[in-house]
DNA sequence: ATTATAGTTGCAACTTAGTTGCATTTTTGT
DNA sequence: ACAAAAATGCAACTAAGTTGCAACTATAAT
């Protein structure tokens, strides 16, 4: 998502959606384009700093509203911290890796339409409006630090 | 996973585990045992009533114990609320659905090997614990009383 | 049977995520 | 420039989950 985001994007990003451009909005959008991975709540906040700041409750107004506009996708992820990231055309609907050890999370491969229509084979009679997968594990940045800590010997505690 | 559980399942799924065996342990074993969809904690804490009733914070910690022993397993779900589910060899690893309008969460058939291995083709350096599928949308149920109240002419609020 | 010990529970207090109501400020349309 | 509508910030709240600690319970050792 970060591939050289500017002001502008944000900007048509607002008017196409139809929502009026104040400079919050455009701040957590600039800051959402702009970053490679999902962001949750408070890291978005974090990076809203000096002129920027904008109160916490703010910030969830908006990104509820952006994603009531399909602007944002939210990922529930284990934890109870919801992560969010854009909703373009280039970035559809994805799996995602979170990291047991270091909490970040990472985009996967998005899956074709013949896998997403054999999850939901059986219940013809649900309407399915999101499909949600979410991998666990170990991240090769993680693995590689243990890895790291064991051939040192300074590993078990 | 309500087939006739009686005590003695609880029992033995604890002695297993290699856990002692306390009444509040067997308890909420026995909750989840009977129980036919997944559950959340403050469902199973309204369950324990009367001489079973159990201090919040015990449920946690035997909740926490119980996953960590591979006893149960965390689905989460859309709007920050974790529920839970037996983990045995009858009930494998499979996607939920979650409704957007009741909240209910039921369960879907479980995956094949060569599909969940096709989910994580890509990044073979990270190591994989669990594959979470979590498919929101509106359940049969609520689809039919929504139809039911278009029919009366009640529709739109 | 008695006592030390480890493990378990309950209570109070805390943290973190997210929400609601309301007064104030900013945008927008004229 | 100005009124109406929308957006923001603040305070206070709810709900989920966690931590520390004292009290209790089961177990094993004497």
């Amino acid at each position: 998502m970060n591939n050289n985001a500017t002001d502008k994007d944000g900007l048509n990003i607002l008017q196409r959606a139809d929502i009026s451009k104040t400079p919050q909005r455009l701040a957590v959008l600039n800051i959402l384009l702009k970053s490679t991975t999902p962001l949750n709540v408070s890291c978005v906040r974090e990076l809203l700093t000096g002129k920027n700041r904008i109160d916490r409750v703010t910030v969830y107004r908006i990104l509820s509203l952006f994603k009531q506009r399909g602007i944002i996708r939210e990922i529930t992820s284990t934890g109870g911290v919801n992560f969010i990231e854009m909703a373009t055309q280039e970035n559809p609907v994805h799996p995602h890796f979170s990291c047991r050890s270091c909490g970040m999370l990472s985009c996967l491969e998005p899956l074709t339409f013949s896998q997403s229509h054999q999850l939901i084979s059986a219940k013809e009679d649900y309407s399915v409006d999101h499909i949600e997968i979410n991998i666990s594990g170990i991240c090769s940045g993680c693995r590689n630090a243990t890895m790291l800590q064991k051939q040192s010997g300074k590993g078990e505690q």
